[in-house]
RNA sequence: GGGCCGCUAGCUCAACUGGCAGAGCAGCUGACUCUUAAUCAGCAGGUUACAGGUUCGACUCCUGUGCGGCUCACCA
């Protein structure tokens, strides 16, 4: 009946009780540190350099492991900076202390305080004085050895995952990193950094499914935003040349290990530019933060090493295609045509996909996959891009442009449709196509119309998925490693 | 949603063709004053994901369910 588990947390709770008993707090409020781990090894080797004199030093963390030798013991603690050794030399305490320090566990929380030394292997080592309980463990840390690989637990429980696998942690400190430093070289330009609705009437800019939320009070029907496009454009109109937005976005479709439910997207427009403007600013931007992040522009990617450093290749979507499936798609300007071509060539084609899609599949197929290092893919059929404006003199392609690398889609980006009117026949024309399916969820933003007809100037727009771009600069093949709490379905009782 | 794979002690993993569920770590007791995967002696700990079925006998075979992973579909 009792399982190992019952036992651990059994014993632990008498352990909690005692040290109640002889009036130890296993919870007190605060800790006065004077270092962190990393910062106390660093101050030890200036002391044996001579940089600095011998003192002492007060550091807290976790405890990571127990050694146990008879009158004395060392234990490592860690904290967000890495681990230092302790070593408690147990005459050196009182009873209070040399009671505490027996019903110590690897999980529990400490601080402690004492001189630098280094052991005979070497070992930088905090020598304790003194030391107090922060927070008693409860509960049993996975093994110190092999750490926890449960995929399940690791997503489930991922306080446990960054406790037992430091890896995990350092893939976070990179993300929030390369965060930053796409904040920084925005700023840099001159870009404000804007917030906008996140619950909206409709949700535009792309075409995917909306989660579908409910106000009470206005008792109204809202969706969860798929895309940031059509608020930060108001804002050009507004008036803001240059604007962008870090934010969460949500897509009610399928689960991949490219695709979480929510993730996070960078959106910036800047008036006056078009994709051309845009396509080098996103070149440079990636590759001065993976220089920024990782001190170099070149990231291992799997089997693969990735190099950002400008210039990217550039290559139309129609080459592209034709190169990688021996399609031309301009050949086949119909889904009819297109369709029996490609089931010519033994590809699977959905009987209900327009041209579009025919295209966009051919270029998931055959191309992306095989665009490893960074690449453009520029200048799309215009029935793909309903936001993105003609090339001059060539009506049916739009300049846009999408870029690749180690075979995913990192970046959309388009010189933005300005004409009120063609915006409005476009809309109209997806609206068509989008027939038969759920009526109401698919409107026209009316607002967003309204604000292009004041006249919004030439603009360059870009969308960068945060999530893709972070496991390509810390090498994890699923988006599930780069988010903190990805989408589970919930543990049945 | 489809296909394939997985689920055994708190953690990491064994268990042959269907024949007594086992080890290491963690835990507990004891020894040990420079250990670092500490070591040594002993102890304890299991609804084999769940529900059925086949069988003298099921961790093992079959059916179903749950959760996870990969993949396909979906995702302009």
């Amino acid at each position: 009946m009792t399982s190992r588990l019952e036992n651990i947390k059994q014993q632990r709770r008498e352990k909690l009780e005692r040290l109640r008993n002889q009036g130890v707090d296993p919870y007190p409020h605060r800790y006065q540190r004077s270092h962190t781990t990393a910062e106390a090894r660093e101050l030890l080797t200036r002391e044996e350099a001579g940089d600095t004199q011998a003192e002492e030093v007060s550091v807290a963390g976790r405890i990571s492991a127990i050694r146990r030798m008879g009158k004395s013991s060392f234990a490592d603690i860690s904290d967000s900076s890495g681990k230092i050794q302790l070593l408690f030399q147990g005459s050196g305490f009182d009873e209070k202390l040399r009671n505490l320090l027996k019903d110590l566990d690897i999980g529990d929380v400490i601080g402690v305080r004492g001189g630098l030394l280094r052991t005979k292997s070497g070992e930088p080592t905090v020598q304790v004085s003194d030391f107090t309980l922060l927070a008693k463990s409860l509960q049993p840390l996975p093994e110190k050895w092999h750490g926890l690989s449960d995929t399940e637990t690791r997503y489930r429980q991922r306080y446990l995952d960054l406790i037992a696998n430091p890896e995990v942690k350092q893939a976070f400190k990179i993300r929030s990193q390369v965060i930053s430093a796409i904040r920084q070289f925005l700023n840099e330009r001159g870009f404000l950094e804007v917030e906008t609705p996140v619950l909206q009437p409709s949700a535009g800019g792309a075409l995917a499914q909306p989660f579908t939320t409910h106000h009470q009070a206005l008792d109204r029907d809202l969706y969860l935003r798929i895309a940031l496009e059509l608020h930060l454009k108001r804002l050009i109109v507004g008036g803001f040349d240059k604007v962008y937005e870090l934010g969460r976005t949500f897509r009610n479709e399928g689960i991949s290990t490219q695709h979480n439910p929510e993730f996070t997207m960078l959106e910036s427009y800047e008036a006056y530019a078009d994709y051309q403007d845009v396509m080098a600013m996103l070149e440079e931007m990636v590759s001065q933060v993976s220089r920024q992040v990782l001190g170099t522009t070149e990231a291992r990617f799997g089997e693969d090493t990735i190099d950002f450093k400008p210039p990217w290749q550039r290559l139309s979507l129609r080459d592209a295609v034709r190169e990688h499936s021996g399609i031309d798609f301009a050949k086949y300007p119909t889904a009819e045509t297109l369709g029996t071509e490609m089931r010519s060539r033994n590809i699977e084609v959905d009987q209900d996909k327009n041209w579009a899609k025919l295209v966009d599949e051919l270029l998931k197929t055959f191309v992306r996959p095989k665009l490893i290092q960074p690449t453009f893919v520029i200048d799309y059929p215009v029935s793909m891009s309903p936001l993105a404006k003609s090339k001059p003199g060539e009506e049916r392609t739009v300049e846009r442009f999408q870029a690749f690398a180690g075979g995913m889609e990192i970046a959309n980006a388009y010189t933005e449709l300005n004409d009120p009117i063609e915006q409005r026949e476009r809309f109209t024309e997806q609206l068509k196509e989008r027939r038969g399916e759920d009526e109401e969820r698919w409107t026209i933003d009316e607002d967003f119309l309204l604000a292009l007809e004041y006249g919004m100037p030439p603009t360059g727009g870009l969308g960068v998925g945060i999530d893709r771009l972070v496991m390509l600069l810390t090498n994890q093949p699923s988006i599930r490693e780069v988010i903190l709490f990805p989408q589970l379905k919930e543990k049945g009782e």
